[in-house]
DNA sequence: TCTACTTGTAACGGCTGCGTAACAGTTTTG
DNA sequence: CAAAACTGTTACGCAGCCGTTACAAGTAGA
């Protein structure tokens, strides 16, 4: 199941699926914010603050403000570290794995469309 | 040359190259310019404000102002159109066939790179 | 203990994009 | 030729995100 795009393809694909993100509309998250949620649900626990930030290259308050937005649309959540309670756990969400699913779901519907 | 997406390999993709863009940060689009960026220059010409505005479903000043911005940063530019002159074409650029180019370029790299 | 450091957050001003509404210019219709 | 319809743009107030700075709470080192 190999993985092989040419590059009309592989922007075919971005497209299609940015059109379809548009269209649905729903939450409208920016690439930062969909960049965090997909760390965060890609990649393994702890997350934290700072260290998403010093991943992304951003600055921390930055992170501060995505995790608000996406925390008020419940696709993630927040726990004081009881270890060290400078630290703050970003947890999973179970609307939150819906939403990554369904982002998932769209790009493999777009990518199986697209002309051989 | 199939392209065959796993739940996981669709989003480890979108991931990455999300990912890529937030670290590069160079220009920074949004979802919505990005997509009419790659509509202008994947699909065939004429394109017009109201053109975009319908196959996007957002309003013409959401197109206008996109535009603005996109030209602002040499990626598209507008000619009136002579045979109706309340019409403006929207044109491709060289900065922005190289801006797409290298989109394609950044997720061309980072699906070779997926656990197969 | 008491200072120095680390963590995440709040506050500020500025910038950008949004939707609605109003607009000028052009073309079509009667 | 005048009215109606259509084009893209601008103006307005509003909301969201930005970077910088300042801060409160917690921890670690002397």
């Amino acid at each position: 199941m190999p993985v092989e795009l040419r590059a009309s393809q592989a922007l075919n694909l971005w497209h299609q699926v940015s059109h379809a993100l548009v269209l649905d509309g729903e939450i409208d998250l920016s690439f930062r914010q969909v960049t965090i949620l997909l760390t965060i649900y890609l990649e393994p626990p702890p997350h934290t603050v700072r260290g998403l930030a010093s991943k992304l290259n951003v600055t921390k308050p930055v992170i501060t403000r995505a995790l608000d937005t996406m925390g008020k649309h419940g696709l993630v959540s927040r726990v004081r570290d009881e270890k060290d309670k400078r630290n703050v756990v970003i947890q999973r969400t179970v609307e939150g794995a819906l939403y990554a699913e369904k982002l998932g779901d769209i790009i493999i519907a777009h990518a199986r469309s697209l002309p051989h």
